[in-house]
This record gives structure tokens, sequence and C-alpha cells, in this order.
DNA sequence: CGAAACATGTAAGAAGTTACATGATTAC
DNA sequence: GTAATCATGTAACTTCTTACATGTTTCG
């Protein structure tokens, strides 16, 4: 039985898209999907390795300047009836939807907490911050309509980044409100 | 140096709160805070034991009819400057917000794809369901203001997965409507 | 030429899951 | 009495992070 895990299934929708070396993986998870996902490349690397022996995954060693040897790795039929199956499949409900900073809010419990009001200001301006990256990002990506429908996909995940730290913002700067006006 | 995990942190705010065995800590993450993180016994009971090797909780045993034997830990002072320290610190964006189901919309990649309404659709009728679950142990658990403002911080959170909740349901309806409108 | 980015790996350990294992108490 | 829940643990394994380690290419 070859082993099944979301970082494999990513990895062969990434490869899906385009064959990329360890290292453009790597970028993606930095990049356009680093908001719903993340490894760091010392996972990457043996996993690529492991998919490879499991026929998921064929690579090619390319030449680049003089002697850097890069592995191209693509996606094999095998690996796309993998993904295939996985992209059918229900998505059950996450392990979690962890959320640290809500939980601290669950600890301090008090509304008169004095570290309450602290705690919210330093969140909410992260969040404006995170929040300008990622607009500034759609804009300079998606600049056309044209853009937005050839890289579609791309288009919809920061699009709904955008959407989800809009609103996590929003319910923030109203506790912060409801905090403020006791 | 005694070692720091977010584990560890909602333990001891679980402790903080009330006095708790393994097993009541094991069902805090399977009701009030399941929508935040979650946890395993076979993770918690032996991270209780190296937290009470550190000094950071201890533990009575209590004899429970006759012969069971349970081990109601509680929070230390060493424990609760831990908890405090954690709480005051800024909250860095966590490791990630995964999201599987995101991930596989940017896979399919074409709006034209035949599978993506189904996979809307079923993500729809998941997420409507679970909101009629959040909703209902709202109104089981806070029925009236006295409750909400005793029980502040788990009204709180609890406030805030319907909200979220609310929010994804609305933006996977809305692009189920962008889809059939094609 | 020097810095940033490209490129790939390994090692050690922490965090988290699934399965195995056992026994007591409570409520019907 | 029997099923559900209470209660606690271990073992094996997967997943993930941090740190160590090295060398190449590109751009200014």
């Amino acid at each position: 039985m070859i082993k099944k895990s979301t970082l494999r299934y990513i990895i062969l929708g990434l490869l899906y898209k385009q064959e990329s070396t360890g290292y453009d993986i790597k970028n993606a998870f930095k990049n356009e999907i680093g908001e719903f996902w993340k490894a760091q490349h010392s996972h990457i690397y043996p996993e690529l390795v492991k998919m490879d022996e499991d026929g998921l995954v064929g690579h090619k060693v390319v030449v680049s300047g003089t002697k850097l040897n890069k592995k191209m790795y693509y996606i094999t039929d095998l690996g796309r009836e993998f993904l295939f199956e996985w992209i059918e499949s229900p998505t059950q409900e996450l392990p979690t939807n962890k959320d640290e900073f809500i939980l601290k809010l669950y600890f301090v419990e008090s509304k008169d907490d004095t570290r309450i009001n602290k705690m919210l200001k330093e969140q909410i301006s992260m969040h404006i911050e995170k929040l300008l990256h990622l607009k500034s990002r759609m804009e300079i990506l998606f600049d056309t309509e044209d853009k937005k429908q050839s890289k579609y996909g791309h288009y919809l995940i920061l699009e709904y980044a955008i959407f989800r730290e809009e609103n996590y913002l929003k319910w923030l700067q109203e506790k912060e409100k409801e905090i403020s006006e006791m």
C-alpha cells in the first residue's frame, strides 16, 4: 500500500500544474499556497524521493550552468490517479482549525482583565499588516481580468485568504470596541 | 530549560480555570476548545507527567468509588507564571491556517471543471450541519444573559466559532452561485 | 567580487495520531 | 447485568520543525 498524506497530495497537485524541482515546491509553500499549508524543505526533499520510489512522480536531472544538477520532478499517471482520487473524495473536517490567540482570550476569561485590551490591539495591528500584504499581492498579480481567468486557481485562493483575513480583523475590532465601551 | 509548547500552555490554561484529571482535559478538547485545538489522551497523559516533573503542575490522588485512583492535577505558582508569560506574549502567526478543501479547489483550477460543483455542494452541506450544531450548543449553554457573563471566555470562543463558520459557508455559497451562473 | 537566491541534502528531536491494553463506575 | 462512560496508560509510527551542512549561480 502506497502511503497517503496531505503533503504528498499537495506535492502531486503542484507537479500536476507544472514540473518542478524541490526548490520550486518549497517556494510554492512560501508563496501562493502558504496561507493554507506549509512545509519545510527538509520535509519536501525526502518525501519526493519516497514518492519517486512509489512511482507517483518521476524525475530527470537537468544541468544548470556548468555543474549544478537539478532534479526536475514530474507527475506520473499513477500520481495523477492518486491526486484525482484525493480531490474527488469528500473533505472531512481537518484535525482542527487551530487558533492560539482565541485560546488566550479564553483563558483570560474576564472582560475586565486589563491585559485584554493590549492583546487585542497588538493582534489587530498584526492582522492589518497581513491584510495589506495580501491585498498588495492581489493588485500586483491580478491587475487584469485576463490574469484572473488564466490563473483562476491562484486567484481563488488569494481572494479567499483576503476574505478570511478581513473577517478575522472585523471580529477583533468588534471585540475591541465592546471592551472599550465598558 | 523547561520545555515550552502550545499543548503545555493550553493544559496550564485549563488547569488554571479548574483542577482536572487527564480525562477532564481530554474532554475539554472534545468540547469547548475543540474548535481551536485538539489533543489525544495518549498525548495528554504523558505530557501531564512531564509537566509534573517540571513543577508546572502538581497532583493529588483521589479515590473514586472503592478502588479507582484518579490523578487530580492542579497548576502551581510556576505554572501560573508560565501561563501568564504565554498569554501576554504577542501571538505570532501560527505555522498555518491549514485548509485542505481550498487547496483542492486550487488544484482543480478551472471554473468549467465538472467536479467543482459537486465538491462545493458536498462541502456546503457539511458546513451547514456544523454550523447548526454550533448554534444549538450556543442555545443550550447560553440561554440567559447571566450565563454569558459568568462563562464569558467560553461564550466568546463559541461565538467566534459560529462567526468563522458562517463566513466560510457564505464564501462557499457565493462560489457555488458564481459557478452555476456560468 | 560579494550578496542574494538557487539548490539539495541529513540528523535529531518534538508534536501528533492510531492502535493496543486494561480496569472501574454509573445509569438504566 | 450490561452498556456507556470514566479513567489511565504504553507502543509504534507519522508528521513536522530546527539545526547542521554544503555547494552553485545570478545579479549588481
